[in-house]
Formats: C-alpha cells, sequence, structure tokens
DNA sequence: CGGTCTCTTGAGCAGAGTCAATGAACGTGG
DNA sequence: CCACGTTCATTGACTCTGCTCAAGAGACCG
C-alpha cells in the first residue's frame, strides 16, 4: 500500500516517462526528488509576475492558468495547466517570472525545490530529455494557441479550445470520451480566447443549438466530436502525444 | 585573423553567454561543434512542419520566421528571427516539427548536427542551461504575442511588435538607436499581427502621421521611442535580458 | 431571504475585414 | 536603356464580426 506521498511521485514518474523513455535508475531519481504537497482555493496565485521561483510546481488534481495584465487591466490567458502539468518548468532557468499563474479551481499539487529539478536535469539525461520535451510541448501549444487567436473566428477559436482540452483531458486519464468538464465561466473563457464573455455565451449557445456540445451550468460535454473537431480544424499534431516511444 | 568559420562560432559563443555564465571549457566545447555554414533565398523554407528535423540553424544574418496555416489557408506567423537565434531549439528534442520555418530575407547560417547540440547539452552544464535559457525566453516571446495578438487592438499591436524587433535587433547588435529596418511587407506583417495588409497600412500610416515612425518603402524607422513604446504598452521584462549577470 | 456571481439576451456601434481599383518601385530581358 | 510584368503600397466604399452597454434571469451561499 502506497503513502500519499508514493501515489504523488507516481504521478511525475508517469508524467516523465509519458516524455522521453525512461530507465529504472532515472525513475529512482525522480522518485528521490524532495517534494511538498499543498493544497489552495480557486484563484489563487501560485507564481506572480516578477517574482523569483525557487520551488516548481506539479499539479496533481484540479486546473491552474497562465495569465498576463495589459495596462488597462484586460486580462489575457496564455495556458491551462491539467493535472500532469508542471506550472513552473517555464521559469525553471529564468531569473524573474514574466506572469502570473493562478488556480482555476480547488488545486492540489507538490512543489520541488528547483536546484533539485536543475539537478536532475543536469545527472540523469533521460529525465533530462523528458524535461524538455514537456517544456518544448508547452511552448508548440503557446504557437498553436497563436493562430487561433490570429486567424479563427470566434466559433472555431471556441471548438478549437474545447477539443484542445478533451484530447489533453483524455492523455492525462482524467476524462473520458467527450466527457469534458471544463470549469471556466464564460469570462474566463473569452479571456482565453481573446473574446468578450457576451460573445462566448453567443458562440457557444450556437454550438449547443447545432448539436456539438451540451451545455449545463459551467459543464461543457462534447456530444459530436468529429463535427466539433471539423468545426475548430483541430490536428493534434501539435501536441506531440508520442514522444516516448522507441523510435 | 580568423577564417570564416572561427567567427561564426564566436557569434555562437557569444549568444549562448548571454544567456547564462559560461566558462572557458564551456567556450571550447561549443567552439568544437561540428557546423557548415549556408546561404538561402528569401522565401525559402528551412523547416516544413512534419519534418524530422536533423541538424539545428543558427543565424548568422537576415531574418526568418516561423509560421503556420490554417485549413482555409490563411498564414500565421508565429515567430521572427533575427541574426543570433536559434531556429530549431523548439524542435530539438520533438521529433517531428509543428510548424514552417521561412527566411524573410537572403539568409546566412550554420547547421550544426542535433546530436551534437544534445551531446553539449548533456555534458556542460553552463552550455545547457543556456540553451534552456533561450529555448525559455523564446516561449515568453510566445507568451507575449498571445497577449497582443488577444487583447490589444491594431495600433497597439503593430507599435508592439515595432518596440520588440527594435530592442531585440539592438540586443543582437544589428541596429541602433531607432534605426529599425524591419525588412518586412505589410503582408507578412498582417500575418504576424492577426491583421490584414489593408488595415496594417493604415495603421502605419496614422502612426507615421503621429509622427511615431517614419516609412520609406520597406523601412520603418522610429522617431520617438518613448511614444511608441507608450503606446504599445511595451516593457521589455518579458524578453529576458539579464540572464548572464552573476546572480 | 437577500446578496453576489454568472449567464442570457437585445440594441446599437465600431474596429477591422473585404473588394476593387490605382499607382509606385523593381527586375529583367531584349 | 526602355518596355513590360510583377509585386507592394495605397485608398475608397461598403460590410460584418465581435464589442459595448444595459437590463433581467438563474443559481448558489451564508
Amino acid at each position: 500500500m502506497m503513502g500519499d506521498q508514493e501515489v504523488h511521485q507516481e504521478l511525475l514518474v508517469a508524467k516523465l516517462a509519458s516524455r522521453a523513455l525512461l530507465d529504472d535508475d532515472d525513475r529512482a531519481a525522480i522518485r528521490a526528488l524532495p517534494c511538498q504537497g499543498k493544497t489552495v482555493d480557486p484563484a489563487t496565485y501560485l507564481v506572480r509576475e516578477g517574482s523569483e521561483p525557487q520551488r516548481c510546481q506539479f499539479i496533481l488534481s484540479g486546473y491552474a492558468y497562465r495569465q498576463k495584465l495589459t495596462r488597462e487591466g484586460s486580462r489575457q490567458i496564455v495556458a491551462l495547466m491539467i493535472p500532469g502539468d508542471f506550472v513552473d518548468l517555464q521559469q525553471m532557468f529564468l531569473r524573474r517570472s514574466d506572469h502570473n499563474v493562478q488556480a482555476l479551481t480547488r488545486l492540489h499539487y507538490i512543489e520541488i525545490p528547483i536546484v533539485a529539478l536543475r539537478k536532475l536535469a543536469t545527472t540523469r539525461p533521460n529525465a533530462s530529455r523528458a524535461l524538455w520535451v514537456d517544456a518544448l510541448v508547452d511552448a508548440s501549444i503557446f504557437r498553436e494557441w497563436i493562430v487561433s487567436i490570429g486567424r479563427r473566428d470566434a466559433r472555431e477559436r471556441v471548438s478549437h479550445l474545447l477539443c484542445e482540452f478533451a484530447v489533453r483531458a483524455r492523455t492525462a486519464g482524467i476524462a473520458f470520451d467527450g466527457d469534458c468538464a471544463l470549469p471556466m465561466t464564460q469570462e474566463q473563457l473569452g479571456d482565453a480566447l481573446g473574446l468578450t464573455p457576451v460573445h462566448v455565451n453567443r458562440v457557444l449557445k450556437a454550438l449547443a443549438a447545432d448539436g456539438f456540445i451540451e451545455r449545463n451550468r459551467r459543464q461543457i460535454t462534447i456530444l459530436d466530436w468529429n463535427g466539433l473537431r471539423n468545426v475548430a480544424d483541430f490536428n493534434d499534431r501539435y501536441l506531440h502525444l508520442d514522444q516516448a516511444s522507441p523510435e
């Protein structure tokens, strides 16, 4: 029987093993990382712009998002994070954070000292590769968001986000089939998509009227996966899901 | 007297040294990287979506951009690259490229086998850190572009791109003061900003009328740096320019 | 049961897009 | 050295997607 600590670290091992092939020594080194579990309420800041992070967070359950504010006070969400995501690989080698990270829901996570992760990265080549792949996949998702916001209309954009979330949730083992409970308010969706909440509302209504999704308060369920992926022009290539298979 | 090969490698050393503190052994290891110089014409593809890159390119002179196409054929430029930028760190640990890279101008670059770079990353901790920082700064720029395209209006967006380009060009030592010759057509600017070329034209005209910039064919010169940065809500924090100073 | 968040919906507006025509600069080959 | 074709830049007229403002309806909470 495993204690909490062990369960947490198995998630971490599983995540990194999905990013690169690991041997037993790599796994042992990952299990040996010092870490500490934490829980926070929705809207809590995990990282603040301008701060100098000393620990890297890894999400066990719940959701979080990266966010930046403009001078006028409008907010842009630049990434969603789900269980099995690292919050701070994006800052691991940078001095100051360039954005904020906030909990979207109640959140359980572990914190690992950055020095320990850096040491892992320099002593275990396979683990290092897994960390690289993870950071580079994040960057690939950023690029796809630029394409969505820059070149897709509101209907495509909303659909694309739903598709991405569904695939990532399924890959992380926290969703099955269409059952994709994206716990975001329409205002938050708007902030992630570069739209106003009013317009998000209208688009969701239209997608529901067309039978692609079903809505029920903050729950959105995909009814017609192929239809929605077609509306969205969605292709999961940019998520790089096959990095850990033998070459 | 240095031959071409040596000059090229000094640029590489200088770039990595700007990303992390390096010692003499690190510099020697970087100089020992095998590499080959190349030159291509504007619009040449350096990387194609779906390909499996074996070499990493490093730009010596000229400009390039990352680009993705949507189903409808519209194009989104997701990054600009200038001399001293790595083209392919973003793919170094991923199997298949998720985007295209094209030369914007006539381009001189060197190619380094990815295996050699990976080896550098696993044997030289400081060099590894420099590569990490470089990749993470790229990711930070992606995030800022998401904010720009998602939440800034056309005038702010155009100004922001000009500011970013000016700062990066100055840092790379290829521009001085306001002298920022961004060699992009208005169509390409539009593709980078999520706008149409017609609208880019009108915004540039307005910025010139207000005295912020001067235009002359494809050359844009910044006349009023502080004014433009103010229009753009520009802050260079996200470029992480101070990573190589002692902690 | 009142207060607070969200979600909805309507009406009107505006920033940016579309379409289309003209003009300026450039490169090339005869 | 000029004619021609091509690529960009420019401008106007019109359209439309998505925004703003505002009010009302649900849902949830202490």
